[in-house]
RNA sequence: CGCGGGGUAGAGCAGUUCGGUAGCUCGUCGGGCUCAUAACCCGGAGGUCGUGAGGUUCAAAUCCCACCCCCGCAA
């Protein structure tokens, strides 16, 4: 099949990679502009396209799919089946019907829950205890089209973003292969979704970020590894600096929400609405990622602060 | 020139405003206490203070100049 990749990030990496490896004909990779990121707004290459340009695979980067110069260029590549990961754009009604077999896209949930931007990092928030990928069909609304493959994922306590997101990256490889097949020998059957159940993963906003103490432990916890390490939760200790949070975990101990407990044991112990946390690695404001034991030696922080 | 923080012993920091060759916590090494210990006590080692046969000065980690590097924010 004559493919065209549409993704941006890491995450649509392990798609794209998978596809190349296995020798797919990869006609073609659409991905998100150059846009001015970090320090002094250097003009930075999605990850996509980095590894697209090593493997000599023909990059586009559209400002728009709405328009002419798109549709003529969907022509002349003339893809049988577009595969989307991740890649951030709206697809319009003219290229989703475009493909012989269709728009697949791998969905980091286990549609109908969590549709939308966020699915790994709002199921860790929440507390689940397994997620997945999804292949579907694409449709107009958002992440609604017919369910092709799925499979599970389990999440345990001390998963982060990041373990989560490495874990499905390579699952929706391999289901997406194993889709692909299906779908050119016909041997697929689409299933809809229940719009009953469907569920919303919101794009995290930096409200999402800041940590609550006042609720329970588990909550608190579930935040800060959901959030880890991309862009961290944070708080704030009693001068007012930044702190975020990269790694944490439950830990026993009462007080009044957000009391620095205990330093001992190279943990900064921290009393939630219910239970306590230890925060293990932070990132001081202006500073590197360091261990709680690192910051609590810097002498920056004393039982009894409140962070809020 | 987007905003800002920083480069001082292996690690994290203080000291720089008011120049006079450096201190804290941890680690490390040795000794002690203890049934024992990641606990405690005593002692020690370890630093060209990012770079510049730079500038100012009797004297610079501390002031001035240039350069290199790291990081946070925002996008």
């Amino acid at each position: 099949m004559r493919i065209l990749f549409m993704g941006t990030p890491d995450f649509a990496l392990f798609s794209l990679r998978a596809l190349v490896e296995a020798g797919e004909d990869v006609v073609g990779v659409v991905t998100q502009p150059d846009k001015p990121r970090g320090r002094g707004y250097t003009l930075t290459p999605p990850p996509v396209k980095v590894y697209a340009e090593e493997k000599g695979l023909p990059v586009y980067q559209p400002r728009t799919l709405r328009d002419e110069a798109f549709a003529a260029l969907l022509r002349e590549i003339d893809p049988e089946v577009i595969v989307v990961v991740a890649f951030g754009k709206i697809l319009p009604v003219n290229v989703l019907e475009y493909p012989k077999y269709g728009c697949v896209n791998v969905h980091g949930s286990l549609l109908p829950a969590y549709r939308g931007a966020a699915p790994m990092q709002r199921a860790i928030i929440e507390g689940c205890t397994e997620t997945g990928i999804t292949t579907m069909f694409m449709a107009e609304g958002l992440d609604t089209g017919d369910m092709l493959l799925k499979k599970s994922v389990a999440i345990d306590l001390h998963d982060t973003f990041e373990t989560v997101h490495d874990k499905l990256g390579e699952c929706g490889a391999e289901l997406l292969l194993r889709t692909l097949a299906l779908l050119e020998k016909g041997e697929i059957l689409p299933e809809k979704q229940e719009d009953a159940l469907a569920t919303y993963a919101a794009k995290i906003e930096k409200e999402d970020c800041l940590l609550d103490f006042s609720r329970t432990a588990k909550e608190v916890h579930d935040r800060i590894r959901g959030l880890s390490p991309i862009p961290l939760s944070f708080t704030h200790t009693p001068d007012g600096k930044l702190l975020k949070v990269v790694a944490s975990d439950l830990a026993d101990g009462k007080g009044r929400p957000g009391e620095v407990l205990s330093l001992s044991g190279g943990r900064i112990t921290v009393a939630c609405g219910e239970g306590a946390v230890a925060l293990l690695s932070v990132l001081p404001e202006g500073k590197k990622k360091m261990s709680a034991a690192d910051f609590i030696n810097g002498r920056r922080i004393s039982v009894g602060d409140m962070l809020s």
